[in-house]
DNA sequence: CATGAATGAGTTTTCATTCAT
DNA sequence: CATGAATGAAAACTCATTCAT
């Protein structure tokens, strides 16, 4: 039962749309491109002419390629401050959080094509590595959290592997990624996996 | 607990490296130059150098770029023919499956990072999505067939859905193909979560 | 008899070669080139070097080859806005218009050369045709009304064919154009053979 | 009225399809392609492939790709074996002599485009134009003896310039090859002004 | 005679970037 | 800010030709 209605984190995406200024507007041609055709098809003379300008004029945006590229990736990792619902009991919060990431990638499926590309991507890049890093992290945390507080809680067993579980609920979205179609129920599978009714009488 | 024993299908991909004639050579030096800069950064010329022939010499075995990425991909599907140990019981089977696939990310992680960017790839270009299609189609009956067993078996219960649980084995592995010091631990979480003396009580 | 003074229609033509940006200087090489090597061996590179550019700086100027044809083939029929001189009377009218192209063909005769190469061209590529065509429709047309004119003043028979004598007359143009020391003596020839004196009174 | 009796000159290219060996498959195939892509577009390998034969192959029978133009331009030269009626009077002579011409050019178009090929071509290529000039001489030569004949039986006045009346029929069939449907009209055209009623009474 | 492999010089075209205006 | 012009390095691909087998 997908939730259509945007979070916060999207609403963000959307109002986003709205008063772009000059760089915005390059910056959004620029993630439309690499989602659309990747890196390995990623032009700038397409951009500037997608905003409206030549391509020169381009360079006083952005002085080089990779700085546009740079404020793509901050404008990606700009979208993702997910609403955790702090309110809610862990299992509770882990469910809502992963459908909500499941509402996203069937909703805006170009903003993980393009995280998926910038994956790829920190590979090669260390400044690129750096940010995703720095980004990953905090889901990360927020992620641990749950956990934490769920075997405190007596949710879950104190025999939960937090950290190997919160790698494996991010390698699970990071594999969902591309198959929007497939999202829903995956996320579902997992948590009936992590549901307490289960697991605390293991 | 890896395996470090490399096993059938790694001993077959490292064998190829000995022996290997001209179009061989050219092959595994694109796997090599993808693995290592994307498709953003492939180009004909180093790989020609590589396979020390002239870069025209090298249309002479593929025409066109296509066709060479066409038989990586080709090479890199074919070392997937992973061996399915079905004397095992489905949930061992499960498992030592996965632990092979964590241990084959660790040893050959060039591998996976070559079919990342063919995953990505596919999104862009047909023909790589059917292949890279079909060869998942295979995986994904195998992995059903655990699980299908392993109901018939009452390893799991009746409830356990299988093709979400297949999706979800699949996501997994494909979200920890980048984080090889991830992947064991994560393969081991999954599989505790599988676990029939957790699953069947439930 | 000769007449070596360029008329208004060359005239034009040798101005042109004064005070040449530099599009106008790569029409004029590739027209040069055209003229001593054929399209069997027109290249892009000693063009843009006899316009003294880097050969990448002519795609700023033209994006394709044919581009670049096309200009040429512009430039060629601009050159042909024949003046008939319509005070004379019909006879005297036709033998004038051809003197006038066998001097061009004398004067000129690369621009009768690369004519040609575009008429066997336009055989191949559709949008030379059409040009081609286009442009020969107004020499057609203005031989027709010489025809038709000298017909109606009774200066020719009304038993001659007209269209087969305007086809008469492009033929013979047409097949003279790469003999320009022949091209006088023919042009003469079929005047007398057209001369009145001797048709009416047939 | 056209003839589409091929006469001897045609009959012998059709001969020529009959028994050929490799080389003449060569010279075929090429002839076919420059008649349909012109010079501009003749590459060896698809001639060697039309032959059934590897590329390299084809070097065995020629050793350039200047050799097998060569022996295209023989076979084109040798297909234009005249056969002027003697026994005709020199005015019927140059009629049907023109006739065949005209019906040659609707019944076999390439042979002609590709001679228009190689005309332009002999422009550049001292050894083509040496070829083509010794096949136009022989032309030329029997043209010059009808209209001398011709004048000598008082078909046409003494004023006749032979020489300029020979080049202006060459001109008038070059200029007419490439347009298959005016050369019947043309031809005849042609023949009227020649015409003895007309031109003796001058 | 036939071929597959190899080459080297060359083709058009692309693209990020710079710079003068 | 904006642009058109220019560039240089490089891209994929082509092709006539040679040579060993």
């Amino acid at each position: 039962m997908l939730n259509y209605q945007p979070t916060a984190w999207l609403r963000n995406g959307l109002r986003m749309t709205e008063q772009l200024d000059r760089r915005q507007a390059l910056v959004h041609a620029a993630f439309s491109a690499i989602a659309e055709h990747g890196f390995e098809g990623f032009r700038l003379r397409p951009i500037a002419a997608a905003a409206g300008i030549d391509h020169s004029t381009l360079h006083h945006y952005f002085r080089t390629k990779a700085d546009l590229i740079a404020a793509v990736l901050e404008h990606v990792t700009s979208q993702f401050e997910a609403t955790m619902h702090n309110d809610l009991e862990p299992a509770a919060r882990l469910r809502q959080h992963l459908n909500e990431i499941a509402t996203a990638v069937v909703v805006r499926p170009e903003l993980f094509v393009v995280l998926d590309e910038l994956d790829l991507r920190a590979r090669r890049d260390k400044s690129t590595e750096v940010d995703i890093d720095h980004d990953e992290q905090g889901w990360r945390d927020a992620l641990a959290a749950i956990f934490n507080e769920g075997i405190e809680q007596h949710v879950w067993s104190m025999n939960l592997n937090v950290a190997a579980s919160v790698e494996l609920v991010i390698a699970t979205v990071k594999g969902i990624r591309l198959r929007p179609d497939k999202a829903e129920s995956v996320v579902n599978q997992l948590c009936d996996l992590f549901s307490p009714e289960r697991l605390t009488h293991a």
